[in-house]
Formats: C-alpha cells, structure tokens, sequence
RNA sequence: GGGCGAUUAGCUCAGUGGUUAGAGCGCUGCGUUGACAUCGCAGAGGUCACUGGUUCAAGUCCAGUAUCGCCCA
C-alpha cells in the first residue's frame, strides 16, 4: 500500500494541477451524457476573442461558470459547459493590420483572401493558447463541443437568419448617418462608439448673406464640415433672424451660397442660434434636410480625407484641413470669435480613432419588433438577470432602442448573403451561393463586399452552437441553457441581443438566468487594459499562486456585478488558505490507523464530534442556498470560515488531545468525515486541491463500491440530519471558557508555556466536567477544580474572576489587584449598559405587542443573563474593596 | 441632459429588517509542543457619507443632500 502519510509539507499547485487536469479529460467527464429523462443544466460560454492571450479578465468568468458548473455536476445534473472563441472582426484585423505593418504593408498589397487567409492562421494560434489557458485554470468545459464563430454551423446560422430577416422585411439597407471610423475605414454601431468628453473648441463663422453687407455668424465645433453645409437653419420664434429666412448665405472659402431656413428644432441657446446643417456629416442636421428636403454633400473620403467638395482642401486630412481652414478663416476675417468648449467625440471602441458622423448606405437591423418580445421575456420573469439592479438598465435600452447597423466594411467575418445583379439591379438575398440572379436568371451577379457585425454572430451563440438551424439531438437536449454568464458591460452587446435573436430564430429564451459580473480592476482601482499595462497574466498567476488560489482569490466574497480589485495581497491569503487546507489534510491523513479504515461514525460520540457534524451540515444548508442564489463569493466565505475558523482552530485541536490519549471513540470517523465532505464543499472553487486531497484521504478509506473515480463527479453535499442545538450550545460554551482564559493570560502577561491553576464553578457541572482536558490542554490551566458552586469566602483575593454566561472562572495566581479592579469595573459599566438598553426596550408596549414572540423571548433571556452577570461582578467588586 | 450604482475598520470588500456590524490584508503584543511561520494565541481599530422619514426594531426600506464612479444621449 502507498504511504501517504509523507505529503509534502506545503502544498505545491505546480506538482498537481496538470496531472489532473490530464485525469479529468482521459475520463471524459467534461463531456455530458444526453438522458432524455433528466433535465440538464447549460451554460454557453460566451466567447473569448482571437486577439491575443487572456487576461484576468477571461478567468473571472471561466471561474464563476466552472463553480456552477461542477455544483451542477455534483448534483447529479446532465451538465454541459459549451465553450468556443470569437473571430471579432475588427479587433482582429487591427492585429493583423498591425502585424502587417511591421513589415511594411498594408491590407491593400496583401489583398482580401491573403488576408483573411492570415487571419484564420492567427485565430488558429490564439485559440490553442486560449485553450491552454482555460485548462490551467481547471476549466471543466467540453472540449468536444467547442465552436467558432466563423465555423461552418454557426456561419450557416449568421447567413441563414440574415435571409429570414431580410425576407421578413426586418433588415434593409439603407442611407444612414452612421459611425465611421477613418483608420479601420468601416462602419460602425452605436454600441462600438465610445464618447468622451474632450476639451475643444466653439468656432464662431461669418457666412455673407448673398448680394448684401451682411453676414450671419455661426458656432461649429467641426469648422472643416462647413463645406457640406446645404443650409444655415435659425428658430422661426427668434426675432434676431426672423428677417433672413429665405435669404441665402455664402459658404466661406467656397463661396457656394445655401439657403437660410426655419426649423423649429434649432435650440436658440446654442452659439448663435444659427445652425450650420450639414447633413452628410452630422445626424441631427441629416434629419433635418429629410424634413426639409434639403440636399446633402458628402465631403469625405473613407480614410477621412476632404473630397473635391472642398475646393483647395482637397485631399486634406479632416484634423489638417480644420488647423488650416481657421488659419485662412482668421485671416480672411471671416472667424469672429473663439471659446473652448466641452463636447462629447466618438471614438472607435476598437482603435480609439475619433470616428466620424458619415451618411452611408449600410445594412440595418429593424430593432424594435425584435425588441419587443425581449422585453416581454424579462417583464414576465421567464429570464432573470442578476444582479437584479440591472433589469432597469436593460428595459431602458430595450425599450429605447435604435436600429442596428450591421455592415462592416471589412474582410475578416461573415460575408453578406447578398448579390447584386449588373442585369437587373436587383437583389438576390439566399443563404447558398447564387449561380444568377433569382430575378432575372442573370450569371452578371457579384456579392456584396462587406462583412457581417460580430455581434450578428454572437447574438446566435446560445443556439448556433448547439446546432440550429438544424434540429439536433443538442439543441433539443441542452437549448434553452440555463445560465448566460458575463461582465455587466457587454450587457447590450451580447445579452440583450442574444435574447432578441434567440426569441426571434428559436421562439424560445435563449438562457434562464442573466448573470453579470464585475469587472476586474488593479491595486489602484483602475480597469485592467494592456495599453495600461496593469494586466494580470493569469498564467504567471497560477505559476506563482496556483489554480485553485486563483479562482478563490477572484471570487471570495464578491458579489455579483461588483467590481473586484485583484493584488498579490489576496493572491496569497488564497494561497496560504489552500496551504492550511492541505495541511490540515495532511493532519488527518496521518492520524489515520494502518489498513482501509473503516469510518463509520461511532456510537456515544462526545459533543465536539457531534458539534463539527452540526457545524458541518449547518454549512451544506446555508451553502445549498448560497449556491442556489448565484451567492459564490459568500459561499466561499463561509466555507473558509469553516475551515478554518471551526475545523483546524477547534475541531483539530480537540481531536488532538483524544489522539494523544488514545481514548475512545476515535476521533478518526469524524475527522475524515469532516474533511471528506468539506472537500465535496470546496470542490467547485478549488477543483485540484481538492481533488489531489480526496485522492490520497479515500485510498485510506474503505468504501463501498459506489465509489466514484473523481471527486468532481462525486455527490455534493446535502443535510444529513446531524444539527444538534445542544452540541453547537454546550461547545459554544467550552469554547468561550477557554477563550476568556487565554484572554485573561494575555491580558496579564502569563507566559504561553506557563501552566496556570483555575477553578470553574458552573451550574451544570457535569458539562465542563465532560471537557476538562480540552479547557487543561488549550487554555493550559492545571491544576483545574470544577464545582457547581462557589464559596465566595474562599476566593483569593489577589485572583483574577472571570464571569460569563451561568460560567464562573477563578484563576488565583493573578496578582495584580488594580488592574483586576479596572477590568472589573469596566465590565460593569457595560453590562450596565447593556442591562439598561433591554430593559427599555422590554418595557415598550408596542415591542411587546408588534414584535414576534421569539425575538422578544430571545430579548428577555438575553436580559436575564445580563442581569446575572453584573450581580456577580458587582460582588466579587465588593469582595476586592 | 437622462438613468444606474457606490459611500461600512488604515486598505480591499462582505453584510437577503431582529444579539454587542464581519472577513482578508495591514497594525500591536506574545509564541518554532509532532498538520501548517504560507502558522498559532491574544488584542487594538467603526458616528455604517450626511439629513429627515417609515417601522416595535434600520448599515439594511423610503425621500433628500454631498462626493465618487459607470451607462445612455
């Protein structure tokens, strides 16, 4: 048999994670059984993307749907964790746009197929990293099943639900002002624009009224749009301009003359109270010239340059030509005033270019049908998001939502399902290749260029994943999932729109349960982001801490949609708890007798076994709850709490002493017990440890057959019955005697080794009787005398009295009468105090009647003791004076 | 401009109306007895931002104020 009992003395992750990891996946317990008759319990990871490494970021989530997860395994639950990346379209082409440049090139020399070629190589690496990287972190996801977005099933459910779309009249392409961003040169939506406020400028413009002296003067923040200027707009209500309406004005520069209108949309407050319009450039403007039938100019080029619109600035950059336009402005004394200004930019989420208001012609998502049943889903309870702050946040997007524009002009993502025939100009939209144009039978066909949204894609994951828009055993089986998992900030992005597009593609939700993390932030607060550098490499983590610290670390004592804070700080009290765990593991496995034990628990069990059995099983309810109300960081937090604070402080130490006198019954069963089932416990947080520890403790054990091979599919914990009000009570008390003991020694500066003499006097007498070892071993009193009673004459008076609860202790050897006088006197005022507070509040009429009757009860037996408690300090008070 | 959230120990945070508000880290004192110094024992440290309200009872619910943060426009 394998001697065990010389585990290393600290717990090295290093040695045990891989090997592990290795177990598992030979085992094949990622990958669930399909069982008709069981409901199964699904969570589809939302998809990491093909950029690069993963962050801290990728591990909180990994962690949070490992626990729920392998909680849901353990309960004997079909369970399927679906994992997959993301081609993230933009973001990736920025990477290889960047690689490129590096070497000199641009997309343009290598051209679309090289690299889009370039790009699947690219994902390829990324998502063996990617794949690493979640193993290390003990991710129990099913490699079996892992998808990407750009993969046949899911491409065939983006071109798929794009023509079911198209054909219900729910996209259309259309003229838009749109985000554009110059540097990616593509389309972007709301969602992928991020305004900031910037320190800018108001520019005051005259523009000469046509054929008179006059001018009017407007205020832009964008002076280099004024050549797309098709109207200069004034309230009809304002007097300053009432006379002007109808005249026409000349663009400075230019000189083409537009005409002054009346618009009751124009704020009078704003600048001059004429407004330039430029409806190409600007989305206010461009609804204006539709209600006005103005025309529109487009003065840019996709790279952001000035177009022939704007005579000599021609071919300028837009940030150029506005340095240059006000310089001449300025000269020509044209430009009458300058102020700064705050005003809100749009950047590229992706490249943080400051994108450009442009009217294109783009696909678009109708969104408000879609909408509608989305709203309706959550409204209705049959999603829940957590935490449930967030529902107001969702049904104000939803219910004011806006189109979504979802063309991107760009090489790397789903291409379009649309041809153009040069026969007809018609469209054909169809999910298979075209070989002519469904109108007119023409071969002249091309298709559109542009690509699809990211995010067209990730709104399908829940089920594109599992097969649709086939019907397959999975989608069947597993779909609707149970639980969308994710950070709060892509609560648009992904969440509302898988909802909007599972309904629409499914007729069903596509998850249960909405649960929105925090993010992660650094030691000072601040979001983790590479240009930043404040980033995390969770592998060098792991390197250094471990798995299993890791996930405790980022998880403990969170709560949902609460930003985390991670440091080295709580990288290592995760450590150091993974490290006490092991070695208290390491304690019982050593205690434990040669040969299979046998640990059935004994009859006559004294009460510190009977009080760990309750403590655990009270732990198993409230972490069953915990588990069950997506509480995990509180749940951890008991667990250690347990451990910790009841297992190796009391239990262990107790269990000590029965070893060493080699009394009976053994303390063995419930040592093991205890620990066997805490690992079950603590298997979902800490899936290595746990599982290194129960491999070695159950090779000791005898079991009967039903043994399974792993802990991770071992049965989680449930009340087994065993909570004993009387044990937790009477332990409570032993615990407290001891306590005020080694208070009292510290207190008085009794050297920890020195053993002390006490005397108890304790109404039930038997019952301390029943722990005189463990008070003479932990608060190293000996001689000890226990009485029931005490004789007030034959206390010493330079002795120190503790008085607790129906608990007399006298320790005769402290000498020091002042101090003793001081902290008795100290805990009179106190209890004083506190015997005043409930006597007021057991004499209100209205607490009596309103408040339950076991709240008052608790109240008067609190007042009871009290009461007893100061007599008695105010007699030994009288005996020392 | 609209909305959401936060404010609890020196720091980071839990706290789902009912004792004397908790944890980790940090701090102070003592301690290497056979699980663990990645440790043990003991301790200090709080006007739960502020003001008012509801309630028998408020850190917890409501309203307002202040400060900070986020989202949307």
């Amino acid at each position: 048999m394998r001697q065990h009992k010389d585990l290393p003395k600290a717990y090295e992750p290093r040695h045990v994670e891989d090997r592990i990891y290795e177990f598992w996946l030979k085992k094949g317990y990622f990958t669930p059984k399909i069982d008709p008759d069981r409901k199964p319990f699904t969570i589809i990871m939302p998809p990491p993307n093909v950029t690069g490494e993963l962050h801290l970021g990728h591990a909180m989530p990994a962690t949070i749907e490992d626990i729920m997860i392998r909680w849901h395994r353990m309960k004997g639950e079909v369970t399927l964790w679906l994992p997959g990346v993301d081609h993230a379209g933009i973001a990736t082409q920025v990477v290889i746009e960047r690689q490129l440049a590096a070497e000199g090139l641009t997309r343009h020399d290598l051209g679309r197929e090289k690299l889009v070629q370039r790009a699947w190589e690219w994902s390829r690496t990324c998502h063996q990293v990617f794949m690493k990287q979640h193993g290390k972190l003990g991710a129990s996801c099913d490699w079996t099943r892992e998808r990407f977005t750009l993969d046949e099933g899911p491409s065939r459910a983006v071109t798929t639900t794009f023509v079911r779309l198209y054909h219900k009249g729910l996209i259309y392409q259309g003229e838009r002002i749109i985000n554009w961003c110059p540097r990616c040169r593509t389309a972007l939506s709301d969602l992928e624009t991020e305004h900031r406020e910037i320190e800018g400028h108001l520019y005051f413009i005259n523009y000469p009224v046509v054929g008179e002296r006059d001018h009017v003067t407007v205020a832009t923040t964008r002076p280099e749009t004024m050549f797309g200027d098709t109207a200069v707009a004034v309230n009809p209500h304002d007097e300053r301009y009432r006379g002007l309406i109808g005249k026409r004005v000349a663009i400075p520069v230019i000189s083409r003359p537009i005409p002054v209108i009346a618009d009751e949309a124009v704020d009078t407050t704003f600048g001059t109270g004429a407004l330039k319009v430029t409806p190409s450039h600007d989305p206010v403007d461009f609804e204006m010239a539709q209600r006005r039938n103005l025309p529109a100019v487009n003065i840019l080029n996709a790279d952001g340059t000035l177009n022939k619109e704007a005579g000599p600035y021609q071919g300028f950059d837009r940030f150029d030509c506005r340095r240059a336009l006000l310089v001449q402005l300025e000269r020509e004394g044209l430009l009458s005033k300058t102020k700064p200004h705050l005003q809100s930019v749009g950047h590229c989420a992706r490249c943080d270019t400051v994108v450009e208001p442009w009217a294109s012609r783009q696909w678009f998502v109708r969104t408000q049908p879609l909408a509608e049943p989305a709203i309706k889903a959550v409204k209705e309870g049959r999603i829940t998001i957590i935490p449930e702050q967030f529902t107001k946040v969702y049904l104000h997007w939803m219910e004011n939502i806006r189109d979504w524009c979802i063309s991107r002009q760009l090489w790397w993502g789903h291409r379009i399902p649309v041809w153009y025939c040069e026969s007809c100009s018609q469209l054909t939209v169809t999910a298979d290749q075209p070989e002519t144009c469904v109108h007119c039978g023409s071969s002249k066909i091309y298709q559109e260029s542009d690509v699809l949204d990211t995010w067209f894609s990730s709104a399908l994951w829940p089920h594109s994943t599992l097969g649709w828009p086939d019907d397959t055993e999975d989608l069947r089986y597993f779909h609707p999932s149970a639980v969308m998992e994710t950070g709060y900030d892509i609560l648009f992005f992904w969440v509302a729109r898988m909802i909007m597009m599972g309904i629409e593609n499914t007729g069903d939700i596509p998850f249960r349960w909405v649960y929105l993390h925090g993010l992660l932030r650094d030691e000072r607060g601040e979001k983790m982001s590479k240009v930043k550098g404040n980033v995390i490499n969770p592998l060098e983590a792991i390197d250094d801490y471990g798995a299993d610290a890791l996930r405790f670390a980022i998880t403990t004592g969170t709560a949902p949609g609460n930003d985390v804070q991670v440091s080295s700080q709580k990288l290592e009290a995760a450590r150091n708890f993974a490290n006490k765990l092991w070695n208290a593991a390491r304690f019982v496995i050593r205690s434990l007798p040669p040969g299979p034990v046998d640990i059935q628990l004994p009859p006559g069990m004294p009460v510190e076994d009977r009080w760990i059995l309750s403590r655990l099983d009270r732990l198993v309810v409230k972490t069953d709850r915990l588990l069950g109300d997506f509480q995990f960081g509180e749940a951890e937090m008991q667990i250690h709490e347990f451990l910790w604070g009841e297992f190796c402080d009391w239990y262990v130490e107790l269990a000590k002493i029965r070893l060493r006198e080699g009394s009976s019954p053994s303390p063995v069963p419930v040592l093991a017990q205890t620990l066997e089932t805490s690992l079950r416990l603590a298997h979902p947080y800490m899936p290595f440890i746990t599982e290194e520890i129960w491999q070695t403790l159950i090779s000791h054990l005898q079991w009967d057959e039903s043994r399974p091979d792993s802990i991770m599919i071992a049965p989680y914990p449930t009340g087994r019955g065993y909570i004993d009000d009387q044990a937790e009570a009477e332990m409570g008390s032993v615990i407290e005697i001891i306590h005020s003991i080694r208070n009292a020694r510290a207190e008085s500066k009794v050297e920890s080794a020195r053993w002390i003499e006490a005397q108890i006097y304790a109404r039930g007498r038997s019952v301390v009787e029943a722990h005189r070892q463990a008070i003479e071993a932990l608060a190293r009193v000996r001689p000890l005398a226990i009485s029931d009673q005490r004789r007030e004459d034959k206390t010493h008076e330079g002795a120190m009295v503790l008085v607790l609860k129906d608990v007399e202790i006298v320790l005769p050897a402290m000498t020091d009468l002042d101090a003793e006088r001081q902290r008795l006197l100290g805990e009179k005022e106190a209890l004083e105090a506190r015997v005043a507070d409930l006597k007021i509040r057991l004499s209100g009429e209205a607490f009596l009647s309103r408040a339950p009757s076991s709240v008052v009860e608790k109240e008067r037996g609190r007042l009871l003791d009290s009461e007893d408690r100061l007599q008695k300090i105010r007699d030994r008070l009288a005996q020392l004076s």
